[in-house]
DNA sequence: GCGACAG
DNA sequence: ATCTTGTCGC
C-alpha cells in the first residue's frame, strides 16, 4: 500500500476524512508499560524508505525490542503531507509486531498541524492506535517560548481560532524546544506527561532518538530487516 | 502579493 | 531527511 497516485488536493480531502475519526481518549487503556518510536530513513534521492519501530519499556525507557522493515514511495516530501510519504513503510514495520506497545511516539507533528492530521495522527487513524506527535521543528501555530529550562512548556494555538493545539516542551536546558501533541487516543494533557517522562540526556526524547539511531544502522546495512528481541544479559532474571 | 513551510 | 568540519556556548 502506498499513496503514489494521489495528488495534493486528494490528499487534502483525505486528510479531512480522517480528522473525522480521530478519537481522544482511549478508556480502557489506564497504565502505560510500553512505549514505542518510529522513524525513518533514506538515501538522498532514493524511493526506498527505511523504517523502524522501536519499543521501549514504560517508565525504564529500555529497549526492549525493535521492527525493521523497508516500503517503496513516489510521494514526494511536501510540508503538511508527510504522512502520505511515511507511513507506509511505518505499516510494514508495525504488522510485524506481535504485541503492540501501548503508545507510538511519531518523529513529526500529530493534532498540532493545519488540519489536525500531521503524521502521527494519520498513523493512529489507520492503526486504532494511541499515538503522539514530537517534532523537532515548528510547523503550524503560535505560543511563547518556554524558559530555559529542561521541562518547562508552553501551550501552542491555532492563530485563528485560539484553539489549544499542541505545547513546545523544554527537553533540555538551553536548547529549542520540541512540539508535542497527541497523535490519536490521547488527550494534549496526556500526551504532554507522557513525553515528559520519555525525556533523557538529549534533546531527542528517547522513543524518537532510539528509532533514529536504530534506523540508520538499519540503512548501512548493519541491522537485519525483520522483528527482534533485544538481549539484555544482565536482565535475564 | 509575501513569507512560512514537520521529515 | 542526508551530506559533512569546525566551532561557539553551557
Amino acid at each position: 500500500m502506498n499513496y503514489d497516485k494521489v495528488t495534493i488536493p486528494e490528499a487534502i480531502v483525505m486528510q479531512e476524512e480522517f480528522r473525522k475519526q480521530l478519537k481522544f481518549n482511549i478508556p480502557d487503556k489506564t497504565s502505560i508499560t510500553s512505549i514505542a518510536g518510529a522513524d525513518i530513513s533514506f538515501n538522498a534521492n532514493s524511493t526506498l524508505m527505511y523504517a523502524v519501530i522501536v519499543i521501549l519499556g514504560y517508565p525504564d525507557l529500555k529497549l526492549k525490542s525493535y521492527s525493521l522493515a523497508t516500503a517503496e514511495t513516489q510521494f514526494p516530501y511536501v510540508s503538511g503531507f508527510l504522512g502520505f510519504r511515511e507511513v507506509p513503510a511505518l505499516l510494514q514495520a508495525w504488522k510485524h509486531i506481535e504485541n503492540k506497545p501501548d503508545v507510538v511516539v511519531l518523529d513529526g507533528q500529530g493534532y498540532l498541524h493545519p488540519r489536525r492530521m500531521g503524521i502521527a495522527s494519520h498513523f493512529g487513524v489507520l492503526t486504532n492506535h494511541p499515538t503522539i506527535g514530537c517534532a523537532k521543528s515548528s510547523l503550524y501555530g503560535f505560543y511563547e517560548e518556554p524558559s530555559v529550562l529542561k521541562f518547562a512548556a508552553n501551550p501552542v494555538y491555532e492563530k485563528r481560532s485560539n484553539e489549544h493545539i499542541g505545547f513546545a516542551l523544554r527537553t533540555k536546558n538551553n536548547t529549542k524546544p520540541v512540539y508535542i501533541s497527541p497523535g490519536y487516543g490521547l488527550t494534549l494533557k496526556k500526551s504532554l506527561e507522557i513525553m515528559k517522562n520519555c525525556i533523557g540526556k538529549y534533546r531527542i526524547p528517547e522513543p524518537t532518538r532510539i528509532a533514529h539511531e536504530i534506523v540508520n544502522e538499519f540503512r548501512n546495512g548493519k541491522l537485519k530487516e525483520g522483528f527482534s528481541q533485544v538481549n539484555s544479559p544482565f536482565e535475564l532474571f
